[in-house]
DNA sequence: ATTCGTGCAAAACGTTTGCAATAAT
DNA sequence: ATTATTGCAAACGTTTTGCACGAAT
């Protein structure tokens, strides 16, 4: 019997695609983004642009420090209170998904690709995405027989490389 | 073809036991497990044996602060710092385990039963055990394909009951 | 012109730590 | 007697908030 395993790792933007397609995607789609937004009542400040133009190229899983270092060359001095109230906006308009893996700062991915959990490489803090319908399907399963509805769900696998070194320390 | 869920409702002690019964039991582990702790150098004072029964105790998840309260009967004027130190301590010596659901300070529960993940219901906080062996098998079959071994795993379902009013705010 | 968003500083939050006093071994 | 553990207060790291100024609509 075969196992199905989907598996998409940290790979945001399809291979095939040369650099510059991509980047005019992802201007494509935030351009797009920024105008849902704006007749959503969110006004789309310098500060927001920035933060949303480097969520859609992040191709791994900022924290909140992280982006405002990478904002800080498109707005030099934007402060962190802003970062955390435009992360906190944008996940609020389902832009964004926040993350608090174990012992570190909440990190953020934009929602643009399809649903997926996460491995997290306790050595090296790597962050992993995988994706599994089986795995989905039996929770919902789960919370069907137990009379729930499932708001939200979080599976994340703490891992080290096989035969990695220090299996402790 | 019918669905295999093994569950557990938050029931620490078999239903079919009385009550007395039940405590000699939890003082019976509790006392063996003093003295496991004790010649692995670990110093059993009034406040760590009065954590230990109370977790033992415990068919909930308690948070810090409440854990606390519990023990001010036993050990009046307990302080925040030795609980947290205690439950440090007794994760270290794989006694307890350290829950971080979202939006709640960490929540504790001995490790007395067998493994399983948790259903939150994000109306109550109300904290529902689960178990299911194919998820499981799942897991360590994707970190397997992956060439990662799996050192400890998360799965959190946020739930609403069924029919449940406020489907928002 | 009217909001809404910003930066700053300060607070909030849960948790950890340095220390001198105390209790367990 | 020795050493670990305690309570207190102070610090920590992350995140949120009050406020007066500035910018987007």
């Amino acid at each position: 019997m075969k196992m199905q395993i989907n598996c998409t790792l940290g790979l945001r933007v399809s291979p095939y695609l040369r650099e510059k397609d991509a980047m005019t995607r992802i201007d494509h789609r935030t351009k797009k983004l920024t105008t849902a937004l704006r007749s959503a009542g969110v006004r789309i400040t310098r500060q927001r642009a920035a933060l949303l133009t480097i969520l859609a190229e992040a191709d791994d899983h900022p924290e909140a420090v992280e982006l405002q270092r990478r904002a800080e060359e498109a707005v030099p001095g934007i402060s962190l209170s802003t970062v955390y109230r435009t992360l906190t906006e944008l996940e609020a308009q389902g832009v964004i998904l926040r993350h608090q893996f174990e012992g570190t700062p909440a990190r953020f991915e934009h929602t643009e690709t399809q649903h997926h959990d996460h491995m997290i490489d306790v050595e090296t803090g790597e962050v992993i995405e995988f994706a599994n319908d089986r795995i989905e399907q039996l929770q919902a399963e789960i919370a069907e027989a137990m009379g729930y509805d499932i708001v939200h769900h979080r599976l994340e696998l703490y891992v080290r490389k096989k035969g990695a070194a220090n299996p402790d320390e």
